[in-house]
DNA sequence: CGCACTTTTGAACAGAATCAAGTTTTGTGG
DNA sequence: CCACAAAACTTGATTCTGTTCAAAAGTGCG
């Protein structure tokens, strides 16, 4: 349930040089960046040194992943510069033609459904070295917009280019496509949460899926900083503000977790899984 | 939300000989099929003149959907027989490895996740031309199990071997590519089903999208004889089986739907869909 | 420093789960 | 083909969980 999608260890986080933290507008996809690459000498070339993806820090967990060198070099042509995005910025609406997929570099975003009424549902957090855009491949056009929730970085990875290059690398094909399927299986991981847990275990779950994608970049698996408000945690969890706010408190009091408003501090991991163990709802 | 996967316009429904309806163990794939082949000559002939990609009636709707004669045979040599699963019969079971996909070619089966507590959570039903397993591409293994609602038939898909061919052919890959997104973006649906609607509106969320798979597939949109219990309807949308009894109940109330067992009625179409629309939770 | 947003907490209420019969349907064996 | 047992379904009464409404406290950004 909600399983976590990389089994990778540890690789450290990221330390990039940032370059524009505001104002940048989805407009136009990666023309404004690479301007600005032109324009901004001296912190280019650190910044371009790292900005492909063989020197990625992420490689192993990111669409590159399992492929080497002569290959790798191929997807570094085809991935643009990564675009900067500040707190607020959205990456792409809902039914814009979908051309690029996106990997997020560094940051946080989420994406979310526009429903009929106004009313926002969460579809997913995404956090570094994930893919962002896939459920629109289908219909040719997004479903959700993307919006950071934090500044952020996104890799833009052409449809069309990585389609063909999928092709022609083995490795990069089928990576993709373990890349989607992961996706698939995490949400039947959240629909089954959606269907038979309680406000407090699906806070559990939810915490416990964030501990371990940290993890899995080599942050620490039991204190992080949540940057999404109450409301957007609960439009994920399919809960009211006011429900996850009292399962906050409720784990808190059971002294499984120290909760400072976004500052999460796990205090027994075992004790939050075991949380969802119980959840027997019929007697044998 | 739950948005119909086919936009495909109505494929007549295919009319195949069934050869051995009862007792088929899920064991070694594929071989006792074609092994009775050779032993039932005159049934065999026509059944095998369908049994492929090329002569399925489904093949706007499958994955070949876009091939022409040439790929289209090229597909052909990669699936194998149909092979014929009795009501109840497991396809697959989670943890088996994935070696292949299977695609519904008559019938209708569920896939569902055994928690660990015993109780089981049905993940999603499956009809004539959809495509099964693709959540276990990323972990080599099936993550769910799949089990036959009614006598049905699948085609095996290697799946190693669809990723070679889908090198070969662009619209096998474009297709594919499509096919796993359509999922994802399906799970999202529910996902947005499962954190927002009421039990009333779930289920007929559910029934519209039946309605709707089937409409694409050349049966009625209004009269469906439903393969699922009450338990297993609950299971999927996140209800007990009582609640779904008494949304039936009140579904036919309102004169919405004539419900005789499992034999359903829509009787006023737009009327369903406008229960939905009512989802506002939130004045302005 | 103040205003807007976020969060927490309480009380009343609503919807679904649970518990409990009772009925209908289905499938099987005689 | 019928009878009978098991499974599936419906309906009612009660309980529990989460929502809604409301107010106050905390946080952070301009």
């Amino acid at each position: 349930m909600l399983s976590t999608d990389e089994s990778i260890p540890g690789t450290a986080p990221v330390g990039l040089i940032y370059v524009n933290p505001h104002a940048q507008t989805p407009g136009s996809p990666g023309a404004v960046c690479l301007d600005m690459a032109v324009a901004l000498a001296p912190v280019i070339s650190i910044r371009e040194l790292r900005s492909h993806c063989s020197g990625c820090n992420l490689h192993e967990l990111c669409l590159p992943a399992g492929l080497d060198g002569t290959d790798l070099a191929e997807l570094d042509r085809l991935v643009a510069l990564p675009r900067p995005l500040a707190r607020g910025d959205t990456l792409f609406r809902a039914g814009f033609e979908l051309v690029s997929l996106y990997a997020v570099r560094t940051g946080f975003l989420k994406s979310s459904v526009l429903h009929d009424d106004g009313r926002e549902q969460v579809a997913g957090f995404h956090m570094t070295g994930e893919v962002m855009g896939m459920d629109g491949i289908g219909a040719g056009k997004h479903l959700c917009d993307a919006v950071a929730l934090e500044d952020s970085e996104v890799c833009e990875i052409p449809f069309a280019d990585l389609e063909r290059l999928s092709r022609e690398i083995p490795a990069l094909q089928s990576h993709f496509h373990r890349l989607m399927s992961r996706e698939i299986a995490h949400d039947h991981g959240v629909m089954l949460l959606l269907g038979s847990m309680r406000a407090e275990e699906r806070l559990a779950a939810f915490l416990l899926n964030l501990s371990q994608r940290y993890t899995a970049r080599g942050y620490s698996s039991t204190q992080f900083n949540l940057r999404m408000t109450r409301e957007e945690i609960g439009s994920y969890l399919g809960l009211k503000l006011e429900t996850v706010s009292r399962a906050f408190s409720q784990l808190q009091d059971k002294g499984l977790l120290a909760v400072r408003n976004k500052a999460i501090d796990i205090l027994d991991l075992s004790g939050l899984k075991a949380l969802m163990g119980q959840n027997c709802h019929t007697p044998p």
